[in-house]
DNA sequence: CAGAATCCTTCTGGATACTG
DNA sequence: CAGTATCCAGAAGGATTCTG
């Protein structure tokens, strides 16, 4: 009917006004950690990506890259292939994560992850 | 019929290895980081909280605390007054996200609400 | 290969009424 | 005041099938 692609619409309840909140609200949303963590460092295609985060279902991955990608933070590029090939990278809006990225990574190994603190000292 | 009150079971289906994602889901859901940024600075009240956070039900308001709290990241400190009050502040846990929260607050002030960046100048 | 479309289940959160 | 209990709506996510 429409001749538009409208996926499921995004959740604007929350943040009202908490940067915070706004920030998670952004970076929160199954596998974004993930594809975030993974992308600040390479290049990664489309199925590349499904493999390495497993578990994630190819419909939850496409939204969460077009919901990164409006929200600036990636960038897809398609090539005019065939097979096609399509290839997800930070841009610099992504980039300027990076920090945050890593130190929520840091705090994740040392405080949720049940890591033995004798691990992250090797 | 149960002697143990067992709100909303949480959910386990992400990070699975991922620090980040891991992280996130600590921090995450509706009013987490707006709890944990208020509590960087004060000590509150459940009520005080609740008008805090405009439009967040009390029922959630009280699953997130809990959640916030079997994390670690909260103090729950119970006064046997009547009427009863309950102050929330951070522990040292909680307190060991502060950069982060603040770092994320700086990122979703210039990166997500629209605010013009002379503002952040002033 | 990289999705889109459809259907369905689970989880999140709100509203309301009630209590120690 | 600080919750509980119950009920309900909507959003998130999975499984499967199909296509350029």
């Amino acid at each position: 009917m429409s001749d538009k692609i409208v996926y499921e619409k995004q959740a604007d309840y929350t943040h009202r006004g908490c940067p915070v909140e706004a920030a998670l609200d952004i970076i929160g949303g199954k596998g974004k950690g993930s594809i975030l963590c993974i992308l600040l460092d390479q290049t990664m295609r489309f199925n590349e990506l499904q493999r390495t985060l497993t578990g994630i279902s190819q419909r939850i991955l496409t939204k969460q890259l077009r919901e990164l990608e409006d929200a600036g933070l990636i960038h897809r590029e398609v090539y005019a292939e065939v097979p096609p090939r399509v290839e997800y990278s930070l841009t610099d809006k992504g980039q300027s994560l990076r920090t945050i990225i890593m130190e929520l990574h840091k705090w994740g190994r040392e405080n949720v992850l049940d890591q033995t603190p004798q691990e992250k000292a090797s």
